[in-house]
DNA sequence: TTCGTACACTGTACGTCGTACGCTGTACGA
DNA sequence: TCGTACAGCGTACGACGTACAGTGTACGAA
């Protein structure tokens, strides 16, 4: 067993790509991506800036790593149920792992090469869908279908200016809807008002439209 | 008429927060939103960095007023179709802005006030919805739900790491193919296989899951 | 016991970043 | 002629990523 890999075993003491990544994550939650600098980054860990780049050689590899173990956190999808079944489970496990990780998002657009469990994520589901009876085009078809919504629903709500249905409610009257003058938003407005009234759940509204899009999927799948 | 307009009455000469915006979407286009500073901004403009600060109260105000420039480029739905061609042109339309500006998806994560082009554009959307005949509630589901797979679609495209189908089939076999090893990733590599032979254009595969989109609104329209 | 080497880590320094602050020159109404 | 507003600039500060040249410690070999 090398030092590294003893290091690695004790984790309260020293450093390890672990550690460093693992906080790194917490500081992105707490802070967003931009209140994470590699100084800060160290300082977190007891230790000076640059014995992060023991480690990590460069910022980027360090943001390509964060997003690997995002993607760790993703449930695979089930093998013993049905298909739609399966996608829903990882589907909403996936949008509740952005929604605690919201700098996810935004870092996916400029890093282009997938990690190991990006990849091992993406051959599970789409092994799913094979074996559900999708045809290799089109399991692509519902692989960027499915991603599609998973990512684009995420990333609207991590653009919502509130956190809780509570801070909706206080911050309606005040501040949203000022911004709405209903004679030229009429349709906004009227929306805003309605939803404001009613409360509002993005985890239903992520359900509706993902079942949406499951059975609009279901045609595509030949018989087993 | 104020100096100010006046200037900005004339774009060849002096700055103003238009000239500045639409170098810097420039800029961003050209090297990502990474290489934007304001020092190169201004530089670009040919001004000193504190210049900008004139037209702009800080870099975020400028980021914000991008995003909303980038709004102001996507179609809004034409009045004088069905829901569903309307709903296809604006989506189509969003995004080739959005693959034309990739900067735009990942900032939209962290800017959560909507500039007045967003506003309009998210009016003239329900505007369209409403009047097909889709409820409040309904309209609202439509809305999440396009949304979602356009930026959704969008930042997996931008993700994507090549830009051209012929860049796709060079790098095919020597770069990614080895990144997958068949024993370990048997679904992935059939399918990126079959991808590399046919061929891939995201356009096509756009408007694939859009169709099937809104074909599963359809059913959530009440009858005009 | 000594010593060379690899490991884990650090301090300093460089160039770049956003921007606070105060200083221009110029145009223009009074 | 002069005060004022406009439009823009130069300098400076603290924070950033990181290249580079170290430092002490552990340990296998001699």
């Amino acid at each position: 067993m090398s030092a590294k890999e003893q290091r690695q075993a004790a984790p309260d003491a020293g450093l390890s790509k672990q550690r460093v990544v693992v906080e790194a994550i917490r500081l992105a939650d707490l802070e967003g991506v931009d209140g994470l600098s590699m100084r800060r980054l160290a300082g977190a860990l007891g230790a000076g800036a640059m014995s992060l780049y023991y480690y990590v050689a460069n910022k980027e590899e360090l943001l390509d790593a964060m997003i690997d173990v995002v993607f760790e956190e993703i449930e695979l999808p089930p093998e013993d149920t049905d298909w739609q079944s399966a996608m829903r489970r990882r589907a909403v496990s996936a949008r509740q792992v952005l929604a605690r990780h919201p700098w996810a998002i935004s870092l996916m657009e400029s890093r282009t090469t997938p990690g190991p469990a990006n990849l091992r994520h993406r051959e599970a589901v789409t092994a799913c869908l094979r074996r559900a009876g999708f045809s290799v085009v089109n399991a692509t078809h519902a692989n960027w279908l499915l991603d599609s919504y998973v990512y684009g629903f995420a990333l609207q709500e991590a653009s919502l200016p509130f956190d809780t249905a509570g801070e909706l409610a206080d911050m309606a009257e005040d501040v949203f809807l000022p911004q709405l003058p209903p004679d030229e938003f009429p349709y906004l407005s009227e929306s805003a008002a309605a939803l404001f009234a009613a409360g509002y759940d993005p985890a239903e509204e992520f359900i509706f439209g993902l079942d949406l899009v499951l059975a609009a999927l279901e045609p595509l799948r030949a018989a087993a």
